[in-house]
DNA sequence: CCTAAGTTCTACGTCCTGTAGAATAAAGGC
DNA sequence: GCCTTTATTCTACAGGACGTAGAACTTAGG
């Protein structure tokens, strides 16, 4: 199944595994092998199921791959944070009214979320 | 190329045709026939396209059928408002901390946006 | 009851993703 | 400089989603 996003212009659909390693490598900031990746992952994939992943990645910008010395190292590219705030501008573009939707958005975070909201804005 | 959004519970993902047709439907409210949908699209397809990529909809909960009357009549199930909204909240359920986002995000709004915020957290 | 309009079935090519074997390349020890 | 081991790239394929639409079936109206 497609899990998250895509999008017109930088198509940023993330399949279930691709997703998984994404979720990965953020949680352990740092690069890693294929090796590392394939034996924090669930399951008993193939290491060259793993790499054409990071490949897969790679072209679509999530990763870096550090291809000098040896076994390659692989590391997000960004944040998991701003990964997300990319998705979230990507939906909210694809709407004509960009407040309306915020407005509808706002109008449905409970308290908590709202408090944090209203001091992010004054500072 | 896969257009849209897509979920982890409910896989929402939209082609460039459904997205273009859902558009449509939003931009006009009310019931309209497939072949109202069709002479509104860009292109010559063919009804039967048309009537697929509706039944397409249907069953993902984004459009309503009414099927009294024999030419069908078909309706957004929702308004882009809502649904757009609801495509936010699926991003931020895919992260660990929701807040985090929330912060990096409205940290990047422009002062408009953010004013229009701050006013909806008032009321 | 027949025709015209509308709807459902079936189908197929394409692209994306999960998955991995086969082939190739490189690195380290002898 | 070889050979073995380890790593990377190539190639491949099944399954699902989409765009696309013909064929077959249904229904209302004359």
């Amino acid at each position: 199944m497609v899990e998250i996003i895509a999008l017109r212009e930088a198509p940023v659909a993330l399949g279930d595994l691709e997703r998984s390693v994404m979720d990965l490598l953020w949680d352990r900031p740092g690069a890693h092998t294929a090796n590392d990746v394939r034996d924090a992952l669930a399951g008993d994939l193939a290491v060259t199921t793993v790499l054409t992943v990071l490949s897969r990645l790679e072209k679509k910008g999530l990763v870096h791959r550090d291809g000098g010395r040896r076994p390659h190292r692989y590391a997000a590219a960004s944040s998991r944070e701003d990964h997300t705030v990319g998705l979230l501008n990507e939906v909210l573009g694809s709407v004509p009214d960009r407040e309306a939707v915020l407005a509808r958005f706002i109008g449905g975070i409970g308290p908590d979320e709202a408090a944090t909201v209203r001091r992010l804005l004054e500072s």
